[in-house]
DNA sequence: ATTTTATTGTCTCAATTTGATACAATAATA
DNA sequence: TATTATTGTATCAAATTGAGACAATAAAAT
């Protein structure tokens, strides 16, 4: 079994049920209390999508996340988390908030994950704890990603926004807050760099906000906005292959 | 002395040397590894201000700051800090960014303080151990604001934005994050609201938005739009006793 | 009592940006 | 060769923004 930070089971094998446990194999130890979740979003089909975790023999399902090693920036722990389950570095990351309420915490949830992977749920078990969760959003190329396999206790699979199950904790709340940070940056932030290809055509990149912005935009102001923001340059080459005039293709200044 | 979350040195009366310490009189503990910062913004003499603490016999400044009880929201934790610092509830206060770099635990300076204070500087105690920092900033009305009286340890005081101190550990850094985001914000959120008193001019509304974005503003089209926003109202009060044209003053739709 | 001073509130006008539509260009298909 | 679907560009009115002109006026200066 690889070690996959995402994976709370791994944390189960390898914890110890002391106080401030959670040592991995090389005896690092990890920050008590302090948790991250990632809403990981790719552009496939026309529809913006989402990673989503499913803990097996449970029915559970949830944001990929993790902890902090006592060595580590917390940046850092969450890139680390990325490149487990995606395969991918150098990827577009952003805090957005802080998850923070007493009543996010119910070990019961976490006793149920325990019991479904045939281990003890000692009430003293440092995972029972209260957590504080950071939230962040990442922005990937979803042609590039290289999925982790299944493990024994869980997958990860994408699921389109409009298509979400029902998460435990208040990860669903932690989806809304990010998408509402996403569209309120959506403009000063270049985005669209990373939910697409290198090179694009002007309809993918429209199809892209109008995702993200659940809502249409007007075709040929969008055009001029891009055009005139500076951000883009067209390349010579052209998409064919469709029963009507070829699209140039963009990409954006580095 | 009266119990302060801001203050440190209370924790160090209190905190007994365990592994999750910090229990105050009632018997509370509170969540290790996680602190919390906020910058409180106030307006004042034409300029912006923020509160900072000095910690006696140190040499040490800082942002005020404190933990989160076990049972207690992280929002609620931060009121309660401000309230026990300026005495005012219901603050306008938001989350800006969660500080988690490895750098920024600086056991040395917390050994300071804990010397300083005359107390031994175990080690092993909870306060050296690496804190993930969630910062925030407020936006008060300065003139409500009664300060608290100086403990023995420590004191707060208004300081302008360009005549802030060198704070420890990594606290400018917070502050200007805290300022771009401020400046960000500046828009959408109605801000002025909390920092001016109930009824002002436009003159000073233009000069709390000169102060956060360090620039000036034209005078007219500023005026043409905060009226034509909606979101103030002209009261047929004036104000007089100066040489010139009585300005009407305004108030903030609730 | 009158003039001066500093600032306020309103107006104007050009420059820029935005919203909506028209239309020519064109790769593949019929 | 005509048709179809879509792209890129142009156009024009409407709305917004930037810069300045100017009359109004409370207090101070004369």
């Amino acid at each position: 079994m690889t070690f996959n930070f995402f994976n709370i089971f791994t944390f189960l094998h390898m914890a110890k049920q002391k106080d401030n446990p959670a040592e991995n194999k090389k005896g690092e130890s990890y920050l008590t209390q302090v948790a991250f979740d990632s809403v990981v979003f790719g552009f496939s089909g026309e529809k913006l999508k989402i990673l989503v975790m499913e803990y097996h023999n449970t029915g559970l399902f949830a944001l990929p996340g993790g902890f902090v090693g006592l060595k580590e920036n917390l940046n850092d722990a969450v890139r680390r988390g990325l490149k487990e389950r995606t395969g991918l570095s150098n990827i577009y990351l952003e805090q957005c908030y802080v998850f923070g309420d007493v009543k996010r915490h119910q070990p019961e949830v976490l006793r149920k994950i325990i019991k479904a992977n045939g281990l003890a749920a000692d009430d003293k078990h440092w995972l029972l704890d209260r957590f504080i969760s950071v939230a962040y959003y990442a922005l990937i190329n979803y042609s590039k990603v290289k999925l982790q396999p299944d493990t024994l206790s869980d997958s990860c699979e994408w699921y389109a926004l409009d298509a979400v199950p029902k998460l435990m904790l208040d990860h669903n709340l932690i989806v809304q807050k990010v998408l509402e940070t996403l569209r309120k940056n959506l403009d000063e932030k270049l985005l669209g760099t990373n939910l697409l290809p290198l090179q694009f055509t002007m309809k993918q990149l429209q199809q892209v906000y109008e995702a993200i912005l659940d809502e249409k935009v007007h075709r040929t102001n969008f055009q001029r906005r891009m055009l005139t923001s500076g951000l883009l340059i067209r390349t010579e080459k052209q998409f064919l292959g469709k029963a009507h005039k070829a699209p140039y293709l963009y990409q954006f200044v580095k």
